[in-house]
RNA sequence: GCGGAUGUAGCUCAGUUGGCAGAGCACCUGGUUGUGGCCCAGGGGGUCGGGAGUUCAAACCUCCUCAUUCGCCCCA
């Protein structure tokens, strides 16, 4: 029989990493609710042509990396590569329009792309995302910004550096893009990576994205799509960063700062760590105010952005910021297999009291299960055999002090209690039985 | 889609010019001990990722293949 493995690019996530991912799923509840965002839960399946629409039929996404195939009845589906097509589907699906001015949803869960794996890029990976549908002001990109900035600090992340730009509009966009291509095809090709001789003509606002030296150097003096936008545009940009500064934000403006996915317009902004590796980009959004329409919904303009999970995760083991794993509070040898069943209920009581801990089934020797009990940093050791069967009690060590004490079974339930108690207080204390 | 690296015990990894398959940790047994941590003695464990080739002889050399990983690309 040959061996079982998972698919490439594909993970079984284990604790830690696992804590690691709840502890994001609980910061991300707390935040973004009190920003009055609502979770959205929405299918992983969708029709190929959502996505072919919203994100860009040219897009490598769409192109290349969408898992898509044929239901049984011939309809061409697709595991979502990104969330935010999806919350717009459900959005108009639902005329959340007619119901309130403006809608708030934050969703999170798998998303899948066939790329090579790397660190902190899986086929099978997660997001986090916040879509703000129905607020064109630029209050709108400043909150949701801040709100990002707010949930990344909230996980006890730093060392992260906020790049923001625009983009422009359908107005400006065509205009500046014509300027770039203009510049871009003056230039001596041969100086421009290969990648970039190819981007000339399918997606020259890339070229200003390269990370190759030569291409940097050849588009330093490249015009800006600052410097191209329109009035209203420029307006709304200069408004957004002005609350930035006025909150004091750090943020660089990078002018080459442009979104892979064809929807984006006007402010767009990216999150960036030099410390895990080559995939960087912790987060990014933007404004994306023609999309819904595009869809077949009003025209409605919308914000937003994505947080790859994976990658936070890395930061956070990193820094090992990640709250851990509470110690438990006891742990029961048995000495006699006959007293297996005893122990078992006798555990269960424990737990029904507040407090958490293991039962050892095996019969192994006391030696060996002392050092189980050692090793999982339980505070209290209870032993039971034949002898305390006898009499009816329970011998229960603290693990701490050495100190062992021979209590009656029937009052174990009492001393849970004081345990239990004597753990809250001791949280309340900020000393409780958790490690950093 | 393209490139580099790696694959040997449960885990982390040594293994010289091709010559009996190794260490540390973990696990188990015994000793010591204030019934656990430290220490001592012993033990179980291996398709050397898989297949083919070269050779008297391959973990080691060649080819193929699978897997993992780091980059490119792309993106969060």
């Amino acid at each position: 029989m040959s061996k079982l493995h998972t698919i490439k690019g594909f993970a079984d996530l284990f604790s830690p990493e696992s804590t690691l991912f709840t502890f994001m799923e609980d910061t991300a509840r707390r935040v973004f609710g009190g920003y009055g965002y609502s979770e959205l839960r929405i299918p992983i399946l969708e029709y190929t042509e959502l996505f072919s629409r919203s994100i860009g039929a040219e897009t490598d996404v769409v192109q290349k990396e969408m898992y898509t195939f044929a239901d049984r009845k011939g309809r061409s589906l697709t595991m979502r590569p990104e969330a935010t097509a999806g919350i717009m589907r459900a959005y108009i699906e639902n005329n959340c329009q007619a119901r309130e001015s403006v809608s708030k949803f934050f969703s999170f869960g798998p998303m899948f792309r066939y790329e090579r794996p790397q660190k902190g890029r899986m086929r099978q990976f997660h997001q986090l995302d916040c879509e703000c549908l129905g607020a064109h002001e630029p209050q709108a990109d400043a909150e949701v910004i801040l709100m990002l900035m707010f949930f990344l600090q909230e996980l006890g992340l730093t060392g992260l550096a906020l790049e923001v730009n625009t983009l422009g509009c359908r107005e400006c966009r065509p205009a500046y893009r014509e300027a770039l291509s203009a510049f871009l095809g003056a230039l001596d090709p041969e100086t421009l990576c290969e990648d970039c001789r190819r981007r000339l003509s399918t997606n020259p606002m890339r070229v200003l994205d390269c990370k190759v030296p030569g291409c940097k150097a050849q588009t330093e003096n490249a015009p800006r799509i600052r410097d191209h936008v329109c009035k209203d545009c420029d307006e709304h940009f200069v408004a957004v960063l002005r609350i930035l500064e006025q909150r004091q934000v750090p943020h660089v403006l990078n002018p080459r700062l442009v979104r892979g996915l064809d929807y984006y317009m006007r402010t767009t902004f990216e999150v960036v760590s030099t410390s895990i590796g080559a995939q960087g980009s912790v987060a990014g959004g933007g404004r994306y105010d023609g999309l819904v329409q595009q869809l077949g919904g009003p025209d409605v303009p919308g914000i937003g952005f994505a947080c790859g999970m994976e990658r936070l995760a890395l930061m956070l083991g990193e820094k090992q910021t990640a709250h851990a794993l509470q110690k438990p509070d006891f742990y029961i040898a048995v000495l006699d297999a006959g007293a297996t069943d005893t122990a078992l209920l006798a555990a269960q009581t424990l737990r029904e009291t507040g407090l958490s801990g293991e039962v050892s089934f095996s019969e192994r020797s006391l030696k060996s299960q002392m050092r189980q009990a050692s090793k999982s940093e339980a505070a209290y050791c209870l032993m039971i055999g034949e002898a305390e069967l006898a009499d009816r009690t329970v011998v229960v060590k603290n693990m701490e002090s050495g100190e062992q004490v021979s209590i009656p079974l029937a009052s174990i339930g009492d001393w849970a209690e004081i345990r239990a108690e004597d753990r809250q207080s001791r949280l309340r204390k900020g000393a409780g039985p958790v490690n950093g």
